[in-house]
DNA sequence: AGTTTGACTGGAG
DNA sequence: CCTCCAGCCAAAC
């Protein structure tokens, strides 16, 4: 059981959600966190999938900000979601309303 | 042990 | 739609 943060654990619940997210579709920050059970840990889901991510292939690129921006010190990203017929915004921003993933649909 | 940093967020202006 | 800001929390200094 859990009594703490425990940040092995933290670092398999995000890597186990960010794994599930479907091709051509994106989750947020947020969302990653509170699906792994730690609601309040958005800034530590960045972390984690930029220091982990390279121990074992997850979609990481899949994963923007709430607003469906894209991460700036991050520029591949945006060619990455392209790449799998993302489509963005004028002002540079995922359309959420399209590609943001509903996890009620697993 | 105090301060800064960062792949965050939601609200205010 | 954009910028600014307080709140957020572990990690690195």
């Amino acid at each position: 059981m859990l009594t703490q943060y425990d940040a092995k654990h933290f670092a398999a619940e995000v890597h186990a959600v960010v794994a599930m997210i479907p091709y051509g579709h994106v989750a947020t920050y947020g969302m990653i966190a509170r699906l792994a059970g730690y609601p309040a840990y958005a800034r530590q889901v960045g972390h984690i999938l930029g220091t982990v991510s390279s121990e074992t292939y997850i979609p990481c690129h899949r994963v923007v900000h709430a607003d469906g921006s894209t991460v700036q010190s991050w520029h591949m990203q945006r060619r990455m979601l392209e790449n799998e017929g993302i489509k963005f915004t004028v002002t540079g921003k995922v359309c959420l309303q399209h590609h943001l993933w509903n996890p009620e649909t697993l």
